[in-house]
RNA sequence: CGGAGAGUAGUGUAAUGGCAGCACAAGUCCUUUGGGAGGAUUUAUUCCGGGUUCGAAUCCCGGCUCUCCGACCA
């Protein structure tokens, strides 16, 4: 994409409206904008990162055989009016007839029941997708982690009674969220956290990664890691995996939770197995759009962004440092090089920026290597790759970049 | 929903009872190009409603909005 055309532009100053580093930085470069409190625009460069997202979600997702579909947002009142939670404030109500809706355990398990009722056998069978949910927050808060509208992924799970593989599921499920958070480089600061059900089961497990713009408090295990939400720290001394009794206190932010869900919403819509008895659900959710705050929160120093490769709305930012012809036209070529293989080059064409702007303007954007065309680097015959996050700098020949890209990009998504 | 703070141009900031100013951004033109460059020129601002006053961005009352803390929160 060529910079000058694209919708979006850096602010030099902070909003003086946003305390919370995501907030900041996504702001002033360009990647989103507020309507109100809890609400928010996604700019191009901000979806895109949406979109990456989503896909490394989807893929895993696709490896242990879930199945993607789309639900309504709108909600007819008749179905929480079934379950008793037609009266949670979280939900915005509209004309009193309809509610936004804020989970999907309402809408699925009437929807299974029409493919999976009497059935004798499920092989893990689940679906989730990924949609704007709403929830009228009382207090929208630190930028897009906590917001009345947000993007998340759900999955459901179906089991019949009896068996263990709801257990067995849901533990494969932990192992899927590892996966994903490894792959959106929040893993290290990502604790698996035992929590509260609220109103959907006894207990539950929550994804927090750690980061002063965190809301929730969790107590981390000093010796094995595990942590406790501080809801039920009370029901618990010692850590329920290992015995320790020393923790860490962090503040963390939500950005998974896995519920066994068990009969709870099968028995009152009567989704049941052969033998009559209610089928075993779990639910499984990840904030999609807070999980691009995190990592904003988490990666970024004093310049600006600095994205994991995975999740960067470009991997490669070609920066014509001077508008001259000759480096013009060498930027252009490597711009159109890239493009052939993908659309992961970002190309500071613009004219009327200085060289200290294009760089600084780079930075705050977070892309992951700068492949720098100067009049310096051309002279000796090479351009100039600069690592965003390391700081390093490496200079390469033209017939070694297709290497380069190559060795940073991963081609069969492609 | 309670508490605190704050609302001036697209963004950031000055003016605290007396001409709404500056910087950046944006438009046009020229110069410049290794860390937010320079010149010329143009555009754009006091959250809303009421009150006090000769005069209100400024003081008072009401409302709305935003941020932070708390309550709440799959």
């Amino acid at each position: 994409m060529l910079q000058s055309k694209i919708f979006s532009k850096t602010l030099k100053n902070a909003p003086s409206d946003e305390k919370s580093q995501n907030a900041i930085l996504l702001i002033r470069a360009g990647f989103i904008d507020k309507l109100s409190a809890g609400i928010y625009s996604y700019l191009p460069l901000g979806l895109k990162v949406i979109k990456k997202i989503e896909n490394i979600i989807r893929e895993e997702m696709e490896k242990i055989g879930a199945q993607e579909i789309l639900m309504p947002a709108l909600h007819s009142k008749e179905n929480w009016e079934k379950t008793g939670r037609w009266g949670i404030k979280e939900m915005f109500k509209v004309e009193d007839k309809y509610g936004l809706g804020w989970t999907h355990e309402e809408i699925i398990t009437p929807l299974m029941k029409n493919f999976i009722n009497n059935v004798s056998k499920l092989n893990d069978l689940a679906v989730y997708q990924i949609q704007t949910k709403f929830r009228n927050e009382p207090r929208a808060k630190s930028g897009i982690l906590r917001t009345k509208e947000f993007i998340m992924k759900d999955l459901y799970s179906f089991h019949c009674e009896g068996s263990d593989s709801l257990e067995n599921y849901y533990e494969k499920i932990k192992n899927v969220y590892w996966d994903i958070f490894e792959r959106l480089k929040i893993k290290e600061k990502t604790y698996l956290t035992l929590a509260s059900g609220g109103s959907f089961s006894k207990e539950s497990h929550e994804f927090q990664t750690v980061t002063p713009a965190g809301e929730d408090l969790i107590y981390v295990c000093e010796n094995c890691g595990a942590a406790i939400n501080e809801e039920i720290k009370g029901n618990h001394n010692e850590c329920p995996r290992c015995g320790e009794k020393r923790f860490k206190e962090e503040k963390a932010i939500e950005v998974g939770n896995i519920f066994q869900l068990h009969r709870k919403y099968s028995e009152v819509f009567g989704l049941v197995d052969s033998d009559g008895k209610p089928i075993e659900m779990g639910c499984y959710g990840m904030g999609v759009s807070r999980v691009m705050g995190a990592i904003a929160e988490i990666h970024n120093d004093e310049k600006g962004l600095i994205w994991p490769t995975s999740v960067a709305p470009f991997v490669f930012h070609i920066l014509a440092l001077d508008s001259s012809e000759e480096i013009k036209k060498s930027a252009q070529k490597i711009y159109n090089e890239l493009s052939l293989i993908k659309k992961e080059a970002l190309f500071d064409d613009r004219e009327n920026k200085s060289a200290g702007e294009k760089l600084v303007d780079s930075d705050l954007l977070g892309i992951p290597y700068k492949i720098i065309v100067s009049k310096r680097n051309m002279e000796k015959g090479v351009v100039e790759i600069k690592d965003r996050q390391k700081g390093t700098v490496k200079f390469l020949k033209p017939m070694e970049l297709n290497k380069f890209y190559k060795s940073k990009i991963c081609l069969k998504n492609y």
